[in-house]
DNA sequence: CGCTTCATTGATCAATCTCAACTCGCGTGG
DNA sequence: CCACGCGAGTTGAGATTGATCAATGAAGCG
């Protein structure tokens, strides 16, 4: 499905059908790619055709970077995180297929943020100005971002409680759960399902919920002495559902 | 300045001229009123005229209020609280003048938190189908809501990092910075000043930044001991701000 | 005057970090 | 093909940070 161009910094030009996407109605991305071609205009967003793809571990982008583009994820994992100049990373949060890096990048450049790859991930950039012109040439388009800006909102304050005021134990479970919860809506796992591809490594977890990679390994090894879950060669095993989630939202 | 009319629970009813209000440029409220007069329609929001007041430690709102109300702040301090059912809280915001509660607000009721005030409040409510029919119609408004949405954003994105990454002494520093910088946006502080008024408690401070009020009474008194900084009397004094920075953003 | 909130302080405890060592699997270059 | 280095996960010992518990005093307020 996708036909490559290789470059020799590991970035690749390729070509990535939106149909294949499965965040097909969560989020901006497709309500845009529709939109333009409901448009009629012969090529509104020209960016829209490429897109890049990019091996594990590579920087998708700088914060300098952001200063026009605006990328969506297409297909894979990847974390949009703060790196603290003696080292220490936070991770604001995972992307998935479909994710903008943030609804605020459509209205302005800056954020001391960078962009990391997971797994293979295949993203397109748009330009802010087009995809503002768009935005407002097309009302419905509104309503769009408006749900998914209220939607990261939230889980930025769901976040900042997890942050304050949780423990290690339920900060993991909760992340998680979050993470179960969004990967269904875009169809990549079934509600009953009880196990998913889980491309995380500790250290992914470790940045997002705060806490140290060696503290996360204790955790997560006790959760599986436990019999609650267990994550074993990218594929995360819910083995206990119900204790898992008491743990994650027992004091709410 | 302000009409009273007073009810037997603490809350009044009161006018409140907007011109009195300090964040004249800086947020939504303004522009929305600005917007509404100039629209020219007889009483385009009719909620618009009374505002209510309420005394300190008094809720402000629960969620469930926030179905059809999006609150605004006029006068005072308050914070947007999160409380788990085990009674830990975790402070989401402090509001100041001209502050929304949540610009998400504007869209969508549902927020599981709560607005309590700190001093006297005094706040205005809009209906949010009114509101939101204010925003399509004029689109400078869109611009602004985008900006302080963005500021929004990063705000959050900021505590995120704090929370998650950095110590009790730098997190309680930052937030005093911050909550500087906003009021010197707002015109109730000037550049070079070295005090200010300062109403929050130390529990404010504690569940703002994520430790407890005892802790954050040890760090305290430690920057006043080591001339940083001092609280007193509802007053911040700044006695070293330099020093006082670099423990802020020594490590960024 | 008595109650409540707030701030402070000390002693002790618990959660998490730091450091270090070890294993395993994988990819690469010799 | 093998040695090597690297990234990843595990484990234990010990150090640190911040929490908990408890007592005290000051201030505000009905």
């Amino acid at each position: 499905m996708n036909a490559r161009a290789a470059s020799n910094d590991g970035t690749e030009l390729t070509q990535f059908s939106c149909g294949v996407c499965p965040a097909y109605q969560v989020n901006m991305c497709q309500a845009a790619a529709a939109a333009a071609w409901s448009a009629g205009r012969p090529a509104p967003l020209q960016l829209q055709q490429s897109t890049y793809s990019v091996p594990p571990r590579k920087i998708i982008c700088r914060e300098q970077d952001l200063y026009d583009a605006v990328p969506v994820i297409c297909s894979g994992w990847a974390a949009s995180i703060v790196m603290l100049p003696d080292g220490r990373r936070q991770i604001l949060s995972f992307l998935l297929p479909g994710d903008l890096v943030s609804s605020a990048l459509l209205f302005e450049p800056v954020k001391s943020c960078m962009v990391e790859a997971i797994t293979v991930v295949s993203y397109r950039t748009y330009r802010r100005a087009e995809l503002k012109a768009l935005l407002f040439a097309k009302p419905d388009l509104m309503d769009r971002l408006a749900s998914t800006w209220v939607a990261e909102k939230a889980r930025c304050d769901q976040l900042i409680v997890d942050l304050g005021r949780r423990t290690a134990e339920e900060r993991i479970a909760r992340l998680v759960f979050n993470l179960m919860d969004r990967l269904t809506q875009r169809g990549m796992m079934k509600p009953g399902d009880t196990t998913v591809e889980f491309p995380l490594r500790q250290h992914h977890i470790a940045d997002a919920v705060g806490l140290t990679s060696v503290h996360v390994s204790k955790v997560i090894t006790d959760f599986r002495r436990r019999g609650l879950m267990a994550i074993d060669d990218r594929e995360l095993r819910l083995l206990n559902v119900d204790d898992l989630r008491r743990v994650a939202f027992s004091r709410h």
